[in-house]
DNA sequence: CATATCTTACTACCCCGGTAGTATTACCAG
DNA sequence: CTGGTAATACTACCGGGGTAGTAAGATATG
């Protein structure tokens, strides 16, 4: 069982950079990278280095350096991410945390549809399996 | 403009508290907080004052007791945090939250007819506005 | 071979949530 | 007035995310 994965924001935009690009080393990493933030490349190696030993990537070494890998799929750490937030602010209950999206108004009309489309063909399957 | 109110495990804890008491002194969030979690009392008081000077409580003096008030609302902790959540995990798209709600199997098809009716019912007051 | 360069390893901070012990203050009872 | 008790204040510590400098090792280059 997949122990609940939590990353914090660097972590996921690392994550999200492997999961893109299936492998990379530091240098790719802290390039993909550079555009947003102005980060050393030490502190990219440094959190590699500890995300590493959390689980969530491994690394083989090429020549001197180190190509990373997710351990981790997205689905994983969106799925315990999102449960984990849920479990938190709505006591676990999904259907409240949508209430409140659409109470708070930040879903308009336009998304109302899609999310209504989604909700139909998701019962369809669901019908139907 | 409310600056976004993150707020930890135990803090929500204790704002749920203040919420639904109005006021209370440590003794009592401690008293309340008693079942779940076998709290230190001085460690509810440092945990306040944390939070007041964070400006998510306030408090007048009773006494020599400090009585607590929500200086936020519930709405607006529940507002700001939703937001930062979506905004790290989905690039602030509530819609696809909502997607992975349905498609990680989160809500099951009774859940499904209630968020329909409510996303029906929002759609008419939306229009009727 | 010597040296500049690239790469990772190690170490050190800061911040903040969480946790709590100890000090201090103030008030109440005898 | 003198303790005891109840309250807050102060200080400290841990863990983890984030950040980065410096050390150490390997490698390429003149």
């Amino acid at each position: 069982m997949s122990p609940t994965h939590q990353l914090g924001d660097l972590q996921l935009a690392i994550m999200r950079i492997l999961w893109t690009h299936a492998e990379a080393t530091v240098a790719e990493v802290h390039a993909a990278l550079q555009e947003d933030r102005g980060l050393a490349l030490t502190t990219i190696a440094t959190m590699l280095s500890k995300m590493e030993k959390k689980g969530v990537v491994t690394h083989r070494t090429e020549g001197r350096q180190f190509v990373y890998a997710p351990a981790v799929s997205e689905e994983d750490v969106t799925r315990s991410m999102v449960s984990e937030f849920t479990e938190r602010l709505f006591r676990g209950d999904p259907t409240a945390l949508v209430s409140h999206l659409i109470e708070a108004g930040e879903i308009d009309a336009k998304e109302l549809d899609n999310i209504r489309a989604l909700v139909e063909r998701s019962a369809r399957e669901e019908g139907s399996r």
